[in-house]
DNA sequence: CGCACCTTTTACGTTTACGTCAATTCTATA
DNA sequence: TATAGAATTGACGTAAACGTAAAAGGTGCG
């Protein structure tokens, strides 16, 4: 069976159904597409948050799995966890209008939001902290290197 | 033995040493002083950060465990690993300048630092996005109970 | 004496998101 | 056809910092 093959992933006609310009492309290159790893990929699948077809054994991604895994980096990056983004995106339903989807996302993000705001508080003073320990580290340097001692150490 | 009995730590001669003000204080006690369990006092202790002496088989704080873990607890807070805080105190030599364990103690700071602001970076970058997610959610919504239809994620 | 409470050691469990083989099969190409 | 390059499933490994029993020993007190 002859795909997209790798290396010239345009303007070509598959056996798979010619029926709408639907692209199929295999693992490898969805996951330089995507900047992720074959096993990301797989791992996303086995928890449930992806879901290509399947030629044979060898998995086919469409441009859907393509938007699922866009939201799926979002949601990463936005700090949820794959099973938050799972449970948001177990909601969708494509004859409604997922107003429940969609107030499950709102209010997981405001959760999230505070968590990340927290987070950044807990950072910055951390970076305060720090910064304080350093002076104070670098002010007994400084009193080591002026001071009695001859040294010869490193 | 008799120690400090619990929940009168003051005005009290041990059977131990009586040489110097050496407070000695049990795990239970010394995890309430610092708000840590006493797992984690057993932690530390099996990664080498903690040294407490013995009666028998019972761990006895001193103040210098307690200066240890003031200064585990904020190695934590700043986001050090333990094992970052074990290298650091490793270097601890008491008839000496700890020029070498200072400048590791800055070295590793600044790396530290250095980590602490891309994250923070990062974490604003969540921030932004999540905020810009969550407002298009709304607007969505809002659609949603005013107008027909919309679609959101598959 | 006996209970309640503190302490001990040992050791497996938890969490999250994959990494890293391993053994095998499929496919394309020279 | 031989060989290299994808892909597959399966399954153990990793990191960090403890949590959580389990089974048992010590101790002051009423």
């Amino acid at each position: 069976m002859k795909l997209v093959s790798p290396g010239e992933a345009a303007a070509n006609t598959n056996d798979i159904p010619a029926e709408a310009g639907e692209e199929f492309v295999r693992i490898g290159e969805m996951a330089k597409k995507y900047g992720v790893t074959l096993r990301t990929l797989r791992f996303y699948e086995d928890k449930g948050l992806l879901n290509p077809h399947r030629d044979g054994s060898t998995r086919l991604y469409t441009r859907r799995d393509k938007a699922r895994l866009k939201l799926i980096l979002l949601g990463r990056k936005v700090g949820f966890s794959l099973r938050d983004v799972k449970q948001m995106m177990d909601l969708y339903d494509p004859t409604g209008t997922n107003t429940k989807q969609l107030r499950l996302a709102l209010d997981k993000s405001e959760k999230q939001l505070a968590r990340l705001q927290k987070q950044r508080a807990l950072i910055d003073d951390a970076i305060g902290e720090l910064s304080n320990s350093m002076s104070i580290v670098r002010q007994m340097l400084s009193e080591r290197t002026a001071a009695p001692q001859a040294s010869a150490a490193g």
